[in-house]
RNA sequence: GGUCCGUUCGUCUAGGGGUUAGGACGUAUCCCUUUCACGGAUAAAACACGGGUUCGAUUCCCGUACGGACUACCA
């Protein structure tokens, strides 16, 4: 019997979503809906020390931007709730409990202070990495060592302590993960993991392996911090006896910042100037902020589709896929092993390449809403107009205001540069006579009369138009580059052409 | 330091015992355009190194180097 595909993402709400982890979920969702299986969504809240007010309905607010919906979560109660780490507190101390009995755990009372003691003096002996192991813990204060009566009374008394793996002096532990193949590690390099701690909070090694085994989770599918505790969460399988449920690992490779090397991290971003978060998001212990993905106008289509390639890839030519496309072509097996830099220059392609797949009535919306917030009149019918002369040039839907926004507003001043270069007696001569043909023409004015009537000006002044066209821009938008003229004039109109003309000759001195 | 993982153009990657080592982003040049952008074309640009195995290795094996992750009562 093969047994439904269960995947989960469990991030901890230790403040904002890195686009790693989105990178993850987007993977877990990809494989669940691929295998016609279940995406779960689980909160590791056992740290309260960590907690960060806010970060949970961040982690909830960034997936559904995206559309990465959990088909069980905390706000979508499923048949293995609750799915909030915190709430499930009461269940986890039973396994801890059922593995001391077992052998495989045991209480240890030594107190922080002590373990430091003990990892000084290690080190002071030149052992090469102290740790609460095999060896160790022979000198320590647990109940291995303590007197049963004592261990007792400790507990009885509530002395403080937590309940370690007892992890064997020697055995091999291999794993077989789907992205690496098969990995091997000798259990004396493992140390005896806190299971349970002290505040009676599970740490992540039982939580996750209790909650994944209860929850029914068939394929664990996370970054590659994890490899290195893997063998120990493999044990645990087996201590538990669920080695016949244990899921499958895949280890994702890490996402590594743009120049140099190592994990990418916010200073990173900050640094180079882009985003690291899907969404904005203020801390709310210090006040910083940071700008999100969404909020620097990435379409979450966009971001998504960029997502998905940071790290796998589907084999043939095609770059451009939808989430079910995405779903459709995705296998765990085309995920790279190597760690994957950064490059927001990919990001921006591909936000343009939706960006200029949406219709202009689409991008008129955003163009819309844009000019509203600063209270500049148009209409729909402007705002296509616009959008289809200016798509071409926009990354962000910001980028539409901002390259048409000269079509709006008068300009107030002029391209200096431009100006100084192009700025002479010839361009006065022939706008001069441009605008006269303005305003003695009458009947239809289209982009065509436009353009004949300034190419009539020139002429009549036997100025070729090629020396004079800047100049020309120049007065009508205030720069030196933009669209094409003749459109700009159709949707500008006579009048305002006339008003710019004659502004731009009183403003600008030969 | 130890354990584990990794290494194809600047970046993301395809490929795989015999290939002109392919694509995309970025870069450059040209074309289109009386400008800029878009678009089109072209170019520069990679198998980390050393040993094996083999008729032949970028591809398989072993080392080395380099990089990364982990090494908490954090996840």
């Amino acid at each position: 019997m093969t047994r439904e595909v269960r995947v989960r993402f469990a991030p901890s709400p230790t403040g904002a979503l890195h686009i790693g982890g989105v990178r993850t979920a987007l993977y877990n969702y990809l494989f669940a809906k691929k295998n016609q299986g279940k995406f779960l969504l689980r909160i590791e809240d056992t740290d309260q020390n960590r907690f960060v007010p806010g970060a949970e309905e961040y982690i909830k607010n960034s997936l559904e931007w995206l559309g990465i919906i959990p088909d069980e979560s905390p706000w979508v109660e499923g048949p293995h709730g609750p799915y909030r780490q915190s709430e499930r507190k009461p269940m986890y101390k039973q396994y801890a409990l059922d593995l001391i009995e077992k052998g495989h755990a045991y209480y240890a009372f030594d107190t922080p202070e002590e373990l430091d003691a003990m990892r000084e003096r290690l080190t002071a002996a030149r052992v090469v990495s102290p740790q609460y192991n095999s060896i160790t813990r022979t000198q320590m204060k647990n109940s291995l060592t303590l007197p049963e009566d004592e261990v007792k009374a400790r507990l009885a008394s509530g002395d403080p302590y937590v309940i370690r793996v007892k992890i064997p002096r020697k055995e091999e532990v291999r794993l077989n993960d789907m992205i690496r193949g098969w990995v091997l590690v000798h259990s004396n390099t493992l140390d005896d993991k806190v299971l349970m701690k002290s505040d009676g909070m599970p740490t992540y090694h039982l939580a996750n392996i209790v909650d994944d085994h209860l929850m029914g989770i068939t394929h664990v599918i996370r970054g590659e911090e994890w490899l290195p505790s893997a063998p120990l969460h493999v044990l645990l399988y087996r201590y538990f006896g669920w080695e016949d449920t244990m899921p499958e690992f895949a280890h994702l490779p890490l996402l590594l910042k743009p120049d140099g090397n190592g994990k990418l991290s916010k200073r990173d971003a900050d640094k180079q100037g882009f985003p690291i978060f899907p969404l904005n998001w203020t801390d709310p212990a210090t006040g910083d902020q940071a700008v999100g993905f969404r909020e620097s106008g990435y379409l979450p289509e966009a971001f998504l589709n960029f997502l998905a390639f940071l790290g796998w890839n589907p084999g043939d030519q095609k770059e451009i896929f939808s989430m079910e496309e995405l779903v459709e072509a995705f296998t765990v097996e085309r995920i790279g092993k190597s760690g994957t830099k950064f490059d927001i220059n990919k990001a921006k392609w591909y936000n343009e390449q939706y960006l200029k797949a949406k219709s202009d009535n689409e991008l008129a919306s955003y163009l819309l809403q844009d000019s509203q917030k600063e209270g500049l009149e148009l209409d729909q019918e402007q705002a296509v107009q616009i959008v289809a002369l200016v798509k071409e040039r926009a990354t962000f839907p910001s980028d539409l205001l901002r390259e048409g926004r000269f079509l709006l507003q008068t300009p107030e001043k002029f391209d200096e540069t431009v100006a100084a270069k192009k700025w002479n007696q010839d361009a006065v001569t022939v706008l001069s006579a441009f605008k006269r043909k303005l305003i003695a023409s009458d009947g239809e004015f289209s982009p065509l009369v436009a353009k004949s009537l300034l190419e009539g000006a020139a002429e009549e002044e036997e100025i070729k138009l090629g020396k004079v066209m800047q100049a020309v821009r120049l007065a009508v938008t205030g720069v030196g580059a933009g669209p094409d003229l003749s459109e700009i004039f159709g949707i500008l109109g006579k009048e305002e052409l006339i008003k710019r003309i004659n502004f731009a000759l009183d403003s600008l001195e030969v």
